[in-house]
DNA sequence: CAGTTTTGTTGCACATATGGCAACTTATTG
DNA sequence: CAATAAGTTGCCATATGTGCAACAAAACTG
């Protein structure tokens, strides 16, 4: 029974990439295969030629996409369950916290997917019901995902208040800030009268794969507490890395 | 620039075999490689080997699970949103002929994770919050996933009420009478007072992505209409492959 | 910012893994 | 039950993959 050793090598490596999910130096890969460096080189080049696997301009290698996401990009169930179940306790600190709602969304087909919730006991209450969808460019939890996560704006940015971003280049200094801040900010952008503040999830891998924010009525949420929800969403986001 | 060959010819060999989607000769192969028989016999030993191939009884050579399913277990989230969208008529009519609440679910972690609802107008309801869990050998969503998905049952089969199968054999004989009926039941199971029915849905690829069913008080639902529900379920399953 | 270390790529030569040939075994067909 | 086609194994020559070492390019470091 005679295998072909190049070829198991490259498979090998191919693994060894899928399984770690982020882009590997070639001395590691290398190191892992018990190989020297310069047929880790070849291995992987060829490995890019034939399109299963990336090289990053930090030279790093990563598996393709077409090794990753054979088909739908994003999390999978057992991953937003699990995400779930690990956040949900920050999801009620947040609200015992502030009294106002905290929500917890994914990426779905370029739109925030609401997968939990914590609703304030006020009587004037925001409500995205678990399991519906919203935009990317004018919502905290989506604009999150554009700050920190892989996700594009849609081409077209839907007006739906008169604060809302239409402008592609408007939203990208938006983007910016909110990676410079920590946090994502929704003034009333999505809907008048609503001002939201969200953060990024990550994975094991840093990989982002959901975001968390607190939702709640301008009457209630001046300047100088927009602001102190944002910090105080930045430190529950990033506390549990 | 060097590439290596035989791991060339492998992932090329790869690539046929994912286009094709279908078992294939080990003559075909080779002569679209353009290599002799005995060399496509060994690349494709290899990557039975190395796991991106298996060969069936028949001897004919396909591409692994890992190459043609997404390689995390369950659907992405891209995948539930779709299938969602796809299939909220058909629970809305499933609760419009029927008056009960009617659900759809995706298999997350050997669990049922609710991910859609219709609620019933009736005062007397059935009500599995969007976002809730619940265990596979008791619901008949569930056991839609263990009879027509590849669910397995967990070790321990919990008893909730008098009437749940907490055996093994007694739960196995069950599944295979879904199977043959087309879809699962759950007989006050879960809850005293509840029953309901349910049954797959599959994707283009014929893979069971989610479940769908009708949940009512047993007060309303005697045997007969029990019966009838399964097989209004099950036509409404099957109807839209 | 120069010196130092670490990491990534290229050139080369040798050993050997690999591909084709042919013989052999196993399935398929008339 | 021939007869033919498909699949697997043995063998050998050489193309080819591998490691060594030199080189180039970052990444630290004081």
């Amino acid at each position: 029974m005679r295998l072909l050793q190049s070829l198991s090598r490259g498979l090998q490596t191919l693994d060894y990439l899928v399984e770690q999910a982020k882009p590997l130096r070639l001395t590691d890969i290398a190191s892992y295969l018990g190989v020297d460096k310069s047929n880790a080189t070849h291995i992987l080049r060829t490995l890019v030629a034939c399109g299963y696997a990336t090289q990053g301009t930090d030279r790093r290698y990563a598996a393709s996409e077409k090794m990753t996401s054979s088909q739908g990009s994003g999390p999978t169930a057992e991953a937003i369950v699990a995400t779930r179940q690990q956040w949900q306790p920050v999801l009620k600190q947040l609200t015992r916290e502030t009294g106002e709602c905290s929500h917890m969304a994914v990426l779905a087909s370029s739109q925030v997917w609401y997968v939990d919730k914590i609703d304030s006991e006020l009587p004037l209450k925001v409500d995205h019901p678990i399991g519906s969808l919203g935009p990317l460019h004018c919502t905290a939890l989506g604009k999150a995902f554009l700050a920190f996560g892989d996700a594009e704006a849609e081409q077209e940015l839907k007006q739906f208040t008169p604060a809302t971003l239409t402008d592609h280049k408007a939203l990208a200094t938006e983007i910016s800030k909110s990676r410079d801040r920590g946090y994502a900010i929704d003034d009333e952008e999505f809907t008048s009268g609503i001002r939201c503040v969200a953060g990024p999830v990550f994975d094991e891998h840093g990989v982002m794969i959901a975001a968390i924010g607190v939702s709640g009525p301008t009457v209630r949420i001046n300047d100088k507490r927009f602001e102190e929800l944002g910090a105080l969403v930045e430190k529950m986001c990033f506390m549990r890395e």
